[in-house]
DNA sequence: TGTACATCAGTGAACGCGCGTTCACTGATGTAC
DNA sequence: TGTACATCAGTGAACGCGCGTTCACTGATGTAC
């Protein structure tokens, strides 16, 4: 790596830390350089303006969750063949890795920049909506083999589907943060797998006909 | 009202759309002072610092939640004496009141200070702290009162009920703000619902053995 | 009803400081021939 | 291998502006007697 790369890398996580625990707003490019190391005008060597360096949050974000995520389902779907499973498992895996991190979760930058928009410009504020969608098709991939694989138990339409294990996340991260408490992000994913697991629940229910199953996928179809 | 507590309103009111849309630390007492026409010293004559305008926001949300719950709730046992009702009634209310706020939901003030929180004193985090827990007791409530009355399909924490139905808010407002739809937000709302009539869908699904519901809720209790 | 005093709801000017950004410059490293 | 030039990764000084906060003051309204 070039010696430019690694100076940048470092701002973006000294940036990262403390935009996700006083804002964007109040995070200044003083208190970046000096724990950094350098001076403004290297600051602004590496990032042309204050929206650039959002931009280079989200993108570190993205990279960040792909692969955390290309781990955990690689790992999932070793685990199993099965798409129902593969997502359960996946679920699983992403709480034990959540539960695993030092201090808790320090906070989702896309939902602390989205809560901040009208500090940016148009191409921080797509950005944003671009990654949740890739997040989100990411999920809804999964549900849609899983729904295409098993009957269910009450008609739902996939992405909808998605969205809530995403708002269970999301949500859990921010409740995190709210009361202090690291547990809440790894048991609230677990909930997002109790969910799913329940709407799957059909025939290993004793006596549950599966009549009503094939109804419910007709309408989710 | 007194004169100045109108003025401390408008001041609150200003304040909480600008923290909403650009963040505490990126609002300056300035351009509150401005929308609200008046001088600066005429803003610190309502509140002796920046830490206290994030607690009036912070008490100014407490109240409007607090009125907001008494009505849907008070509405959802006019229309239902059993417990469950009344929860997936509220919830179904709480969707609807969320779906006509014009331009959708513009924020969670709890979430946004909480995704700030090193701004701020100790008070103001311990307050963000209090208006969790008192939301999260809210509901907890309606839920052990549904379990009291309801066999359950599996073994839940009446908390983490709770906890799942706030993450599922919480997050709802969050994507609908990153993705700019404010549809989401009432979706994810009813998807907590239909989590919840899930959750208590035994007796009622044809044919499912009233065994299971016994032994999942004995181990709840 | 009149007067004295207190409180309310502000005004206006000043403060020092840190903010994001620009600009001209520089030494070290890489590349072409 | 030597030389010329280009690019990389910064430095250092300066900019004007807006920030949160303080302080001495003030006119309008309320209260006591």
């Amino acid at each position: 790596m070039r010696k430019g790369a690694a100076t940048r890398d470092r701002i973006l996580e000294i940036a990262e830390a403390a935009v996700l625990s006083k804002g964007f707003g109040a995070t200044s490019i003083e208190e970046l350089i000096t724990e950094a190391g350098l001076t403004k005008s290297g600051f602004f060597y590496h990032f042309k303006d204050k929206n650039e360096l959002a931009r280079g949050l989200l993108e570190r974000h993205r990279q960040q969750n792909e692969a955390l995520m290309a781990e955990v389902l690689g790992r999932a779907r070793e685990l199993s063949d099965d798409p129902l499973q593969v997502l359960l498992i996946g679920l699983t895996l992403l709480a034990e890795r959540m539960a695993e991190l030092p201090g808790g979760h320090p906070g989702c930058m896309v939902a602390s920049l989205s809560y901040q928009d009208r500090l940016f410009d148009r191409g921080v504020r797509d950005l944003v909506a671009e990654l949740v969608h890739e997040w989100l098709t990411l999920i809804r991939v999964l549900v849609e083999e899983a729904l295409a694989a098993h009957p269910v138990r009450e008609a739902v339409d996939a992405e909808q589907v998605a969205r809530a294990i995403t708002c269970a996340i999301d949500g859990g991260i921010v409740m995190g943060k709210e009361l202090g408490d690291p547990a809440i992000l790894p048991q609230q994913i677990l909930m997002a797998r109790s969910y799913v697991k329940m709407l799957f629940q059909t025939a290993s229910l004793p006596h549950v006909v599966a009549r009503r199953s094939e109804v419910d996928l007709a309408g989710a179809a």
